[in-house]
DNA sequence: AAGCCTATGTGAATTTATTGACATAAAATT
DNA sequence: AATTTTATGTCAATAAATTCACATAGGCTT
């Protein structure tokens, strides 16, 4: 049973900028948070981080508001962050090698165990001590390794082909930064960064700045 | 005056999706496309589809649906992907490299003119034609070279310093990859990438399914 | 050329999300 | 210890987003 369940995607996307502000307040020795601080700090209103908090369960004290430690490692509950997993990347080009150093992932308990790729040039390459493995191999090694993340960072020509991978593997989530979408059995979850997508909002409203 | 204003940011993050698969189309010598083959495609309703382009327009036609061309030309104008706009990047890492040659800047208009940084073993370097120059000298650059977007894939802790180096220089718009919030003018515009974030949600939803 | 069929554009209905308001629990003050 | 202040949790009201439903424009067929 799903004790989340029923909370809205809405609501989940909000969750991530609570743990980041609560982090930084954990860092600067701040114990207590009234949701009008936390208001100010994430611009979203005082009412909306009172129900979106009061979603997965009472946190706070009436007249004293949230303790920032005990909201922080709720928060990081809910998000799974104490969970560890194995993870690999496919695509093995600039972004997959930034991605694979990316600092992020220990975080939200992730752990890049090696890249993949089909160029023979990169192959044998070790990224800061994350080698760099021939695509024939990944199946073995995501046996062998309990690998349950898959990355793609590949042109998108290739994104369904890797995913088709992936989930023959048992692969249970996809982090994918191709510019495409693919098909994936509904047990698999896929979360995408859509840059290009980021982009065209960015130029989008850079037009409408200049027509105002 | 801004003939798109009052059309939502909700109805603005889906157009780079519509605009994707239009392309796919075109490249697939599709001319013609209804709202109820685009659902499908892209997972949003007919009726939404319809509503949504309707905020800017009646590009279909009653009995016939879309001309995939058409639409996918006038999409590009709407998110202004004819516009050409001169781009730095501040923060040479390996996030900031990837980004740098990243493929997608071409579609939205965008030239990456070059990487700045303040690691002496990195300035002088360049990355496929693209020089890494001294952020001492970041000022002069972007009035000599009519800059206008500046990329931020630098730690969090720069980012607001960052961000004020560009807003002095007049930059009109920012594109974000430091896990943080910072402030600027409201004429300038910020859009974030959170990849942070983006774990954290598939993060959740591991979670998520485990309990189920 | 007439009639049929398709699929848009749009207004209304419904659902979802956000904001407002306040009773009350508990801390802080006197 | 009593009183005041604070700020949550929650219910109700409003606003926004999505879906439904259909009249009708204009292709397409015969």
């Amino acid at each position: 049973m799903n004790k989340n369940a029923g909370v809205s995607l809405t609501v989940i996307r909000r969750l991530p900028k609570y743990y980041r502000y609560l982090n930084d307040l954990l860092d600067k020795g701040t114990t207590r948070i009234s949701s009008q601080e936390l208001s100010i700090l994430t611009g979203f209103t005082a009412s909306q981080i009172r129900q979106d908090l009061n979603n997965f369960g009472g946190f706070g004290q009436q007249g004293y508001g949230y303790n920032v430690e005990d909201l922080q490692r709720e928060l990081g509950k809910i998000l799974g962050l104490n969970n560890k997993y194995n993870a690999i990347v496919v695509g093995a080009g600039n972004l997959g090698q930034a991605i694979a150093n990316y600092k992020g992932f220990e975080d939200a308990g992730f752990k890049v165990l090696s890249l993949f790729d089909r160029n023979p040039r990169v192959i044998g390459l070790k990224i800061r001590g994350i080698e760099i493995r021939d695509m024939d191999t990944i199946e073995d090694f995501i046996d062998e390794h309990n690998v349950e993340i898959g990355i793609i960072t590949t042109p998108k020509e290739s994104a369904q082909e890797v995913a088709d991978i992936y989930v023959k593997a048992g692969i249970k989530g996809i982090w994918n930064f191709a510019p495409t979408d693919f098909n994936v059995p509904d047990n698999v979850i896929v979360e995408n960064v859509r840059l290009n997508e980021s982009l065209f909002i960015l130029s989008y409203f850079l037009k409408t700045a200049e027509e105002e």
